[in-house]
DNA sequence: AAGAATCCCAACCGCAAGTTG
DNA sequence: GCAACTTGCGGTTGGGATTCT
């Protein structure tokens, strides 16, 4: 299997289109069809390769294209086939008539990419991330409400309330972080860093005395087996499982009230819930794998999630739900 | 008003699958 | 079966447009 050695021809032109080559391009096609793309060129009279006239064609020129900003319908269905299809941008491209891949990739990486990024999401996996960077926002968040909390003191509950919240959910946060690196480390058998992490879910107080001694004791790949009766094997890591609306309600309520130099109320919505957790009522853990530890975004990440194998865990209502936010 | 920073998208690049002789 | 060639795809980038300071 050679390479085309189309481009790399010399004397060819590159570069954007004028429209004098546009109308060329155009016209031939129009009159003859494209037939060879290495040919054409020649016979329409440009000097550009093959393979950019196609582009262009294909792109930019194509009558059926359909130009201008993406629907909210178009964004909800990138978003859903993307959930399932990963970047194979033509075969979305293939659901939207009018939209070529090069349009959708670009709208998914100036958009909607940022979006789910912003909302604390993994773009390729579509669920919620647990790595440390991407909590670093709502921790930033929450160090914001701190400081607003402290520089108003407290003249009600909620005050304290939310700050106790606040200090609760960046707790949660670190503890995803420690069992991810934990589960990083269990296959690395030198490693000896595991034992520092008991004494670090003490030091935040997530872990009971009980828990904190069964977690000290752990010492192969196998060490997670007791954290809430799940096993851990070796190269899979838990993920908190928050329930997931609430999440997101609690995730975007944090957002607006720091945004919003806030007025947070003390509410008893379920959002309440997931940072009431006492110190002895850990969440559970859910057990779907993690198949590219500590790289959740790379693009093996990706594929795994393009294997139809393995469909994204959001439930029906939670997809309902974020896609509201964005519409 | 002007320079800097950021956003956005058309176009390019390189790889790989498919086709042809 | 093999090599040359064609086409399609996904990732990346250059630079114009827009926004911010």
């Amino acid at each position: 299997m050679g390479r085309s050695p189309c481009c790399d021809e010399n004397g060819l032109k590159k570069g954007p289109w004028t429209s004098e080559e546009d109308q060329k391009l155009t016209d031939y096609i129009e009159k003859h069809g494209h037939g060879s793309w290495r040919a054409l060129p020649k016979l329409a009279g440009l000097n550009r390769c093959g393979k950019s006239c196609r582009l262009r064609w294909t792109n930019y020129l194509r009558p059926d294209i359909k130009r201008g900003k993406f629907t909210p319908e178009e964004e909800q269905t990138i978003l859903q086939l993307h959930s399932v299809l990963g970047n194979k941008w033509s075969a979305i491209a293939k659901h939207l008539p009018g939209r070529t891949d090069n349009e959708i990739k670009n709208f998914w990486n100036t958009h909607l990419k940022k979006k789910l990024i912003q909302m604390g999401f993994d773009p390729m996996t579509h669920r919620p991330r647990t790595d440390f960077f991407a909590a670093l926002p709502q921790l930033i968040a929450l160090a914001n409400l701190r400081q607003l909390v402290e520089q108003r003191p407290c003249d009600d509950q909620s005050g304290s309330q939310l700050q106790a919240n606040a200090v609760q959910a960046a707790k949660l946060e670190y503890l995803q972080c420690l069992l991810q690196s934990a589960a990083a480390i269990a296959t690395s058998p030198s490693s000896s860093s595991i034992n520092t992490m008991p004494t670090d879910l003490e030091q935040i107080g997530l872990l009971s005395p009980s828990q904190m001694s069964s977690l000290s004791s752990m010492s192969s790949p196998r060490i997670m087996e007791g954290v809430n009766g799940q096993d851990l094997v070796s190269g899979q890591v838990p993920d908190i499982q928050i329930p997931s609306s609430s999440f997101f309600e609690h995730e975007q309520a944090i957002i607006n009230c720091t945004n919003k130099n806030s007025d947070y109320s003390a509410n008893s919505g379920e959002g309440e819930k997931l940072l009431l957790l006492s110190e002895d009522s850990l969440p559970p853990l859910a057990d779907f794998p993690i198949c590219n530890l500590g790289d959740a975004c790379s693009t093996s990440s990706c594929e795994a999630v393009g294997n139809s194998t393995q469909l994204p865990i959001w439930s029906d209502s939670f997809y309902d739900e974020f896609m509201s936010e964005f519409a």
